[in-house]
DNA sequence: ACATAATCGAGACGGTACGTCAGGTCTTTTG
DNA sequence: CAAAAGACCTGACGTACCGTCTCGATTATGT
């Protein structure tokens, strides 16, 4: 049986391999610049420079620089995410709803979140990998709203109660009008669950 | 009574006035603009080739591409506003809604808040524009919830529901993951209203 | 008899008349702005402010930058030319010579000059202005050298003289690669009253 | 012998090389457009348009707009300079004014002189290159002058003579109200090989 | 061993937009 | 009706990044 697998070309590859430490480099570079540029532009010469690499290098294997933003951002987040399991969902809810606030209050992930969305704004490849990314942030909140499904009402509208929550977080993030304090958090979590028990309410 | 102050500078001005006509040439070549370009970044000389202005005139009274957006912005929104003021609670906050989803489905006001969000994450001086401009679109929002008091709880968090409010309008608007849809609204505006009227849950 | 003097106009002058201190103002300041710039170029706007005047009325006036920094020349330039008149061609010669040189050495005239020819590389207007003020001073060379007809040669290039005088300083004063000193006058002098006794060598 | 420096860098040039095509599709641009402008001013844009590159390019290279124009004219003059050798002190002479005046009409080089000096008008940097240039001149003559020893007098001011002949050339050159005729040019080289063979005349 | 092939750092390239500056004109109010 | 103030249009400037395109050098296969 041949194997179309992704990670089986037809044809062994030849030349030099991907440089792991240039790559490493590169997402390294991104932080540390992001995180002293106190949320000034950073520029892809700048981190070819910091990072002592060829600007084609950075080229080569991302499409973009919010690419690059993104999953150096991933790497972030992936410490952060942690899918709760708790009794009820209400618990499961807050705890999500703080992790994310606490996430993006550390400055370090802070910079990146940023960054990207800035260059999403005008990128339109930046764009898409960050709609990718909602979107799977959404599928995972997703996710544990159905792990509870006794507490929720038959017609409750799972699609609002996640915009609403990410639709918060990002709101207050990028305005920073209101802090994304841990109190919030637990408003949130408590409303948002009150409002999947309840379902729709009739018009 | 000698009022000094206001419109009665000691000097009257001299020198050529502004000229009103080149303001709204701008404005309006910034609409017109924004509309055919489909989403594409609208530039400095384009505007002021289409206004037939030098782009010193725009620099003189804009600071920035994002303020003279902000004005074309606020100019259309103030069509939309109409502070609804109805019976009930729900049926303001539902209105409330979907003027407010009914103005961003226009393609008129959607291509000007995109390109507005677009300058905001590059310029500062745009964003702390928009940052003044959500706060008042909060405000109202705020006093709207206001002028129902016998139907909030005590204890009710308003600024938690205007974030989700606008927090989820933003978040849909911008990613366009899901329509702003007149159901929607509906929705957002009963769970609201009841979020208002339960309060907050104890811990 | 009727004189038609400059300032007699035919028909009374009707309404407001020239501000003569707005005219002096201007100059002066010009004057004054060039010995404080240091060589660096004077705009118009800066000339206005500094003489308490607005830009039209330097447009009023005169055609152009260069023709306002020209007339603030010719003012200088006054004082130095005392036409000399001497027993010898060669000491008229000299004391011209060293007179200009001297004049080019004060640097409130050097600025002038300079920012003159600065202008005039630009402005067609001022060029034409320049090419006034230069002829008038060759006329008045020559003049010079027609005041001692008997140690001419018959058929001495008085222009060719003239042109290597005011050739040579130029050069120098521009350039400036070499000093306009008392000494290099006086042997210019010198070596052109020669040439002008010689006359043109047969070929 | 081992030499480090000079021509043996330690370390061979990395990255791109300069595009020698773009170089020389600037420089002709360059002298196409002074050709065709027929006097008025050549901007760097349209050099960047006409020779198909972008602006940064030119700036890369030279620091100024002047700098690029000497170089187009150091290649016109290189054709131009021929350094003569003859038998007698003012053949030589005469020949070399003569070369200089021919090249001054022709107004492919005319031209670029013409904007070379509105450059130095007002680029400092400019003005530094046409210096530099204008000594090379000056040396290449003072050169001439002492290839006929005998013909000099022990005491003769050589820079004299050669402000003389180049200051002559660009006073009326830029003024041009007299022409660099090819009389013009006898009459000044004999003029001034006569002033070289008499020396300074005595006080 | 040696050709083939891909990667790397470096950096030049064509472009687009920016925000600033100066020039010369036009307009309003004051004296 | 001239003058001061100052807004206006024009056009060039020099800079900042972008994403692409060479370079020569450096690895890794394949034969």
């Amino acid at each position: 049986m041949t194997n179309p697998d992704d990670d089986t070309p037809r044809r062994a590859h030849t030349g030099r391999r991907r440089n792991e430490d240039a790559r490493r480099a590169i997402l390294d570079a991104v932080l540390v610049l992001l995180a002293e540029s106190g949320g000034a532009p950073v520029t892809i010469d700048t981190i070819a420079r910091a990072a002592g690499v060829g600007k084609q290098t950075i080229y080569r294997w991302w499409p973009s620089k919010g690419a690059v933003l993104l999953e150096a951002l991933t790497g972030l987040a992936g410490d952060v995410v942690s899918p709760p399991r708790g009794e009820t969902l209400r618990a499961d809810l807050t705890s999500f709803v703080t992790a994310t606030f606490r996430g993006a209050r550390a400055e370090s992930t802070a910079a990146v979140l940023r960054s990207l969305v800035r260059e999403a704004a005008r990128d339109p490849h930046a764009a898409d990998l960050v709609r990718t990314f909602t979107e799977s942030r959404r599928d995972a909140l997703r996710a544990l709203l159905a792990g509870h499904p006794d507490e929720l009402a038959p017609d409750a509208d799972l699609d609002l109660i996640v915009d609403q929550l990410y639709g918060l977080f990002w709101y207050r993030f990028l305005l920073a009008h209101r802090p994304l304090s841990d109190e919030a958090a637990g408003a949130l979590g408590a409303a948002l669950a009150a409002q999947a028990g309840a379902g729709s309410v009739r018009p």
